[in-house]
DNA sequence: TATTACGGGAAAAGAG
DNA sequence: TCTCTTTTCCCGTAAT
């Protein structure tokens, strides 16, 4: 059982606290793909949702975080206000911003391959793009694709990748499925709708660089009954089978 | 009933 | 060669 009492909380707490000390001290890309660094991100992936689960003492409710889509939808009205921190990373040196992304180039090794949640990452921060892909909660990583232009960023997305053969959306969003096996970015049980995991948030979110910090909180709804997690699948399964897509709203 | 979105198995492709 | 990350194909289910 991954949380059994508070005692346990708190050597959770401690492993969360090891564990962004250890990717913050080696984020390079053989690291990423080191068992450690998945420990890492279960960890971390692990700490805060179960900091946001009703067991969990210190973690604000659901309720106190004003939490439902309509709140969410909004707040979402400065979606591009930020607008300004696009021109920053326009503005960034690529080794800056490959450092905030997680990788660090190598001398001689030449630039790391662009994974997909990068380039949606960066896409939500290209206005050009605002008609494909939005965010629907910034600070927590939501997003979700326009309907009428998701193939539109699949197809582009699949020409920045050079493939043989025209990229669709299916095709995407089954890459998109393989993320919820590792956690980078987890499946919202909502139309066209995904949020990147806090480490991944993290890695990659332009305040990471610019000083600025955010505070992560995945979308769950207060639940009593969720107090045990075994993990990252069970957990998700937990979430989707009692619908806290919160799909009753804003639909 | 048709369409759209989602979920996942399995195998191939491609990069490092 | 091996591992990892997609990519591709395909089939089934659920929601609208």
């Amino acid at each position: 059982m991954f949380l059994q009492s508070f005692a346990d909380q708190d050597v959770l707490g401690q492993a969360f606290e090891d564990a962004l000390e250890v990717l913050q001290q080696h984020s390079d890309r053989e690291m990423q793909y080191s068992p450690a660094y998945k420990n890492c991100l279960t960890v971390i992936n692990h700490h805060h949702h179960l900091r946001a689960s009703p067991s969990y003492c210190v973690a604000p409710s659901t309720e106190e975080q004003g939490y439902s889509w309509r709140n969410v939808i909004n707040s979402a009205a400065d979606f591009y206000a930020d607008e300004t921190v696009y021109h920053t990373l326009q503005n960034t040196p690529e080794s800056q911003v490959m450092h905030a992304a997680g990788g660090q180039p190598k001398p001689g090794k030449g630039r790391k391959k662009l994974r997909l949640f990068e380039y949606l990452h960066e896409s939500l921060y290209d206005p050009a793009m605002a008609n494909c892909i939005q965010w629907v909660d910034k600070p927590n990583g939501v997003f979700q694709f326009v309907s009428k232009n998701k193939e539109k960023l699949a197809e582009l997305w699949g020409e920045r990748k050079g493939n043989r053969k025209i990229m669709t959306y299916q095709k995407m969003a089954r890459a998109l499925r393989n993320y919820g096996r590792t956690g980078e970015i987890i499946k919202i049980r909502r139309k066209l709708t995904y949020q990147f995991s806090a480490v991944v948030l993290k890695r990659l979110a332009p305040s990471y660089f610019l000083g600025k910090e955010t505070v992560y909180h995945p979308y769950i709804q207060s639940n009593q009954e969720y107090q045990y997690a075994d993990d990252w699948t069970s957990y998700n399964n937990y979430m989707y089978n009692n619908g806290y897509a919160l799909q009753h709203s804003n639909s």
